[in-house]
This record gives C-alpha cells, structure tokens and sequence, in this order.
DNA sequence: TAGGTCTATATTGTCGACAATGAACTTAGT
DNA sequence: ACTAAGTTCATTGTCGACAATATAGACCTA
C-alpha cells in the first residue's frame, strides 16, 4: 500500500477488544458529536440496559471519559458530561497555541521525508474539497492535518497528550458550542504555509505560523461567541 | 489564617471519600516514590489482598492511575508500572518547557498581589532550607515553587494538565533514575529571578527565565544520565 | 534436539447482588 | 405558610463468583 493510496484518517483506529473499550469508544463518540449535550447526566443503570452490558463495563468506560476530561464525576453522586464555558473553550486553545506550536518545531525537524510528502498529498486532495466547498470534509480535514502534525513531532508525551486528551475536548467544545468547523476560507491557505515551512525544515517559522494559525481559530470563535 | 502562616503545600489535599480514593492515592504514592519499580506487576487479586478490598476497587485505582499515564495496562494481561527511558524523560522536559513556560508567562498576567506575596515568603523560607542544605527540602520546595506558578496561571485547563497529569510522572522519573532533586545550587536563585519577573508583571521574561530553568534541568540531566 | 500443539493454570473481564450514600418528599411544629 | 427534621427512594460504591483469555509447561513429532 503506497503512502497517496493511505485513507485520510483523522482518529487513529485504536482496537476494541474488550467491550468497556467498545462502550467507551461509542460514548465518546456520542459525547464529542453532541449527542450527549454538556451537563447530561450519564446514569449507569440507564447507560447498562441501553448498551446491554453491566454496570461495571459503564463504570470502566466513564473513568476512561474522566481520563479524557470529556466528563466529570462527584462522589456517590454521578457523572455528567463536562459542562462548557467560554472561558474554558479560550483557555483550551491557549493550551493548543503552546502544545501544537511545539508540535510543528518538532515535527519541521524530526518528520520523516515520507510523512513530508504524505502532508503534502494530503492537502492536495483538501484543496479539491476546498473548491468543492465541502464542509464537513474540510472539518476533518482540519483535524486530520493537525493530527499528523503531532504524530510527526515524534514526542510520544505530547503525541499522548494531544491525540487521546485534548483534541476530543475540542472537538466536542467546537460541536456543542455551535462552531461550525474551522475558519474556511483562510484556514487552508495558513495550513499550506505551515506545511510549507515543515518541508523547508524551518523549525522555528513552523511554529510561529502554527501558533497564529491557533490564534486566529481563536479570535474567531471569541468573536462568534460575543454575538 | 493569614497568608504568611499558610503551609507549603507541594501537592494538594484532595478529600478520598470513596476506599478507591485512599487506594488510588496509596499506590500512586508507592510509584512515585519508587516503592513499586518501573515495569512492576500490578497484580489486580494480590493487591486487593494487600490493602483488604476488593478487586473493583483495584480496577478503579488502576484506571485512574492509567489515566495519569504512570501505569499501562494490555487487555487479558494486566497493569504494569509504565517503563521509564532516557527518551521518554527528555521528551516529558520538553513538554514541560512549553507548557510552564506558558504558565509563568500567564502567572504574571494573572496573579493576584496575594499569591506573588505568598510566592515571596515561600522563597524566604527555602532560603533558609538551601543554607541549612535540607536537600529533602528543596526536592519538596522546588515542586511547591512550580505548583504555586502553576495555580497563578489561572488557566484551569492548564492546571489540570500538568499538577494531575505531568507532575506526578516528573517526580517518578527523577526519584526512578536517581535524579537527587534538582540542582540544588543554581536552582534557587533561578525561582528567585522567575519570581522577580513575576513581580515586575514582565509576562515575556517570566516565560523565558522558566523555560531556560527547565532547560537547565534537563541538561543536567541528560549529563547526568550519560554517566 | 528443535519446533509446534495441546492442555492446565492463573489472571483478567464481566456479571448480578448487596451496602452505603445523597436527594427528594413527607410531616410536624411554630 | 414556612422551616426543619425524619423518612423513603433511587443511585452509586463495593463485593464475591463466574466466564473468557493469555501464559507456561508438558507432550508429541520430525
């Protein structure tokens, strides 16, 4: 399989093998998507005979949500999914500005030429959905890009950090709050840029680029969210 | 109680309400603190035995030890004590850099006046444990020192990252690969100029002097690893 | 003897039941 | 009528038992 025949894969695919990890992913799923709205009560009696399993295979699923952030639990009292503000949607993506900046210093120095190459394929066939103004595509895309970026800094810590923390925390933030998808328009170009400044090896204007890239996402969401 | 009386506290006081609670907190001391090596078994029946509940309990302490990545578990095989690598503590310093630089930079945006005070006499004190050369003390203070940063942050986001996720595993590492606390000379008058910038409300030099602090740790301690 | 298969055993994954805690409702008193 | 204490009920926390899986050893074969 050549790397410009490999499927554009936004989340990686993780093997379920136990049903906790099968009810897990489905929860997830359901919470970063919106079908779990922010501050839903997650009652495990409900959620076993919804799912047909035990209560124990709930309970392992929603401590690995609490391990994401994606919900919150108090003592002998529940868990609910995790309930948004502005504020804390800001304060992620400040945390983004600093994680993903680095990630594009380290991956503009430790990409390998393939994963190169592949970034670039991959916008070649963005650019089609871009004109195609496709939204949802461009949606993953988004996250796709970014994705691949992490996983190239080739640092496992922040490779665990982003991917199986922070970026379903976004993700759901963007859906429930109503953000649809990133900025369209702009968004494409400035990931060129940045893809640009990985190939050149340009450590250092990769992550200034990809720091403003995460900078402008925010300016636009704080002035959605004043209307 | 004044500010100035208020005990220095590295790691916060989390109520255990739950007996998972007090046996996820128990095992996360005995990993931290080297009481259960790197790549030790954590044998789900035995320490249910050990600490007199039941294995639900153990299952509960070990997800959320997993999710403060201190220990790994494979299915139908079980929990180990994550491996500790030279690699992996470089790479946990690099996100280190990035993200408490990113904290002391919004520490001295947003702390109050109270809490640089507070930061202030918490240097007077470790003053005194650096002369008297309480080598113990200063491991404990140097933890303390970064928390207080960590918390003048105000960034929730932040907070819980590094004081629940990252710092425990940084304290694993250094008592793991016979890292003695940190520098224990240069050390202190670096967090006295981190404090100082802190003061001055310089967030810019606030952020360089902390990354250059870490930067120091790791090279001593990929020095010190070398041998 | 090396390699592979099969079985035995120990460990984890899952389940249903019981105990303990928190929240809502009822009731008594002023 | 409003507050406060007591009671009831639903939900979570904990437990022991059973099912499913992986590892280790014995056994067989070439």
């Amino acid at each position: 399989m050549t790397q410009l025949t490999k499927k554009s894969q936004a989340t990686p695919v993780i093997e379920a093998v136990t049903s906790a990890d099968k009810t897990f992913i489905m929860l997830r799923t359901d919470i970063v998507e919106g079908r779990l709205l922010a501050g839903a009560k997650l009652s495990e009696t409900e959620l076993s005979t919804k799912y047909g399993v035990s209560r124990a295979v709930i309970r392992e699923a929603i401590s690995r949500l609490m391990a994401c952030h994606l919900v919150e639990r108090k003592a002998n009292v529940g868990a609910r999914v995790v309930t948004l503000s502005a504020e804390g949607l800001i304060e992620l993506y400040q945390v983004r500005e600093s994680l993903e900046g680095m990630a594009a210093r380290l991956a503009a120095q430790n990409m390998t030429s393939e994963q190169i190459t592949d970034l670039q394929s991959l916008l070649d066939v963005h650019a089609q959905g871009v004109k195609d103004s496709q939204s949802y595509y461009q949606e993953a895309g988004d996250v796709d890009f970014h994705y691949r970026i992490i996983i190239g800094s080739h640092n496992s810590q922040l490779i665990t950090l982003l991917t199986e923390g922070i970026y379903h925390l976004v993700r759901m933030y963007r859906v429930q709050l109503g953000m649809a998808g990133p900025r369209v328009t702009t968004a494409f170009a400035e990931h060129q840029h940045i893809a640009q400044a990985i190939a050149n090896r340009d450590a250092e204007l990769a992550e200034i680029l990809m720091r403003r890239h995460i900078t402008y996402s925010r300016q636009n969401i704080e002035h959605k969210l004043k209307t």
